[in-house]
DNA sequence: TTTACTTTCAAACAGACGTTTGATACGCTT
DNA sequence: AAGCGTATCAAACGTCTGTTTGAAAGTAAA
C-alpha cells in the first residue's frame, strides 16, 4: 500500500488542480485561460489555486510535465537501428504525440502557445524540453551526416525537421479551415510523419553531398 | 493635389490608429494588447477606436494588410527563370519580409499569433492571405514536380516548405534562449532562405523520382 | 455669424480578472 | 472529546478591460 495509490484530499484535489489547467492552457492562450475556468473543471474553490501553487503563474509552471517527450527520447537511442531507421521512428511517435486529438493534456499545445505568446514559463520549457529535444536530434542527424558539416549547418537541419513537424501541431487552425475534412486520426499521422521523414532525409543527404564536393 | 497626400484630420487620426494597431498587435497577442496602448502610441483618445473603427476586432481586420505578400506572388510569377529558381527567389525575399527586425509593422507577426491563438480575424487572414499563398507555391511545385505526383502529396511539399519558413519567426524567443547571439541581419536572412530553399528542393526531387519509380 | 454635422475628450460604466480574507469544516493526534 | 493545524469556502478587494456617454471642440457650408 504505497502513498501513490492512497492520496490525501489535499493531493487529490492538487491533481485535479494540475489535470485542469493542463486542459484549459492546452485549449486557451496564458492570457484567455483563466483561473475561475480551471477551478470549475477541477470542482474547486476558485482560492485553491493560490492557495497550492501560490499563482497562477506558479500553476502553469508546475503543470508542464516533459516525462513523455523525455522517455520518446531515452527509448529511441536504445534503439539497435540505423540512424535513418531511428529518425523516422522518431518523427513518427513525435508527431503521435503532438497531434493526437485524444490525448488532451498534450503538453505541446501548451509549449506551442508559449512560442507565440511567452510567459516565465517558457524558460522552463526551453531547458527542460526544447533544448534536450534538439540536442537529441542534432546528436542522431550528426550521425547521419558525419563530421564534414559544420555546426551552424547541422542546427539548420534539425531546424527545418522540428519546423516541418511543428507546422501540423501550430497551423492546425488554418489547415481545418483550407481543408474541412482534414482530421489527424492515426493513420494520417502516419502518413505526415514519413512524408516529414523522406524529405528530410532527401534533403540532409544532398546537401550533405553538395557540401562534400 | 490628390486626396492621398492630404488627408481630414479624421483619416490622420484613422491612420495613426491603424500603425499603432499594428505595432503593438504584432509585439501582443489580440488578448495582450489593449487599447488603451493602441490609442496611447497613436496620440488619441480611448473612444477613437470605437469611434472609427466600431470595435476592437474591428480594428484588428482593418489592420491587417497583404499587399507587400500579394506582391511577392505577382512578381515571382512574371519572371523568366525555371521554377527551381523562382522558389529561391521567393524564398528570399518572403523570409526577408517574414525575419526583418527592421519592418515593425510586420503583418506575418500578427498571422503568427493568430495561428496559435484564433481570433474573428483568422478567416479573414485565412482567406486573402495564407490560401492565396499555398495556391501560390502548390503552381511553383507543381512546375517542379510535374502531372505524376498527387494533390496530397503537393500539399504536403508546401506544407514542409512554409513549415521551415513559419519556424523561424514563430520559434525565434526559442531560438534567441537556445543561442543568445543570434541576430536576423540581411546576411543570416539569405542564408536561412538558401538553407530552406536547397533542403526542400532536394527533398522535393527525390520524393518525386520514388514515386515516379 | 449662424447652423448643422463630425470628431475629440474626460469621465464613467459594467464586467472580468487574479488574488486576498476571515470564517468554517475537516482530519488527525492527544 | 478536545485541541490544533490544514484545507475549503463564499465573499470581497483592487485593478484592468473594452466600451459608452454627453459635453466640448472643431469644421465647413449657408
Amino acid at each position: 500500500m504505497t502513498d501513490v495509490e492512497i492520496k490525501s484530499a489535499s493531493e487529490q484535489t492538487r491533481q485535479r488542480l494540475l489535470d485542469a489547467a493542463r486542459e484549459v492552457f492546452s485549449q486557451h492562450s496564458f492570457q484567455g485561460a483563466t483561473v475561475r475556468e480551471i477551478c470549475r473543471l477541477a470542482d474547486a474553490n476558485v482560492a485553491a489555486v493560490n492557495y497550492h501553487f501560490g499563482s497562477k503563474d506558479g500553476l502553469l509552471a508546475e503543470a508542464l510535465n516533459f516525462t513523455q517527450l523525455a522517455a520518446l527520447q531515452k527509448a529511441n537511442v536504445r534503439l539497435a537501428e540505423c540512424p535513418e531507421t531511428r529518425l523516422r521512428l522518431f518523427l513518427r511517435d513525435f508527431m503521435l504525440m503532438l497531434l493526437d486529438e485524444k490525448n488532451p493534456s498534450s503538453q505541446c499545445q501548451i509549449m506551442a502557445r508559449e512560442l507565440a505568446d511567452p510567459t516565465p514559463a517558457l524558460d522552463k520549457i526551453v531547458r527542460e524540453a526544447i533544448a534536450p529535444l534538439h540536442e537529441f536530434l542534432g546528436k542522431l542527424v550528426r550521425e547521419i551526416v558525419g563530421d564534414k558539416v559544420g555546426e551552424v549547418e547541422l542546427r539548420r537541419y534539425v531546424y527545418s525537421i522540428v519546423g516541418q513537424c511543428l507546422f501540423y501541431r501550430h497551423s492546425h487552425p488554418v489547415l481545418q479551415r483550407l481543408h474541412p475534412k482534414l482530421r489527424y486520426d492515426h493513420k494520417e499521422i502516419e502518413a505526415i510523419s514519413e512524408h516529414i521523414a523522406e524529405f528530410s532525409l532527401a534533403g540532409i543527404k544532398h546537401l550533405d553531398k553538395v557540401s562534400r564536393s
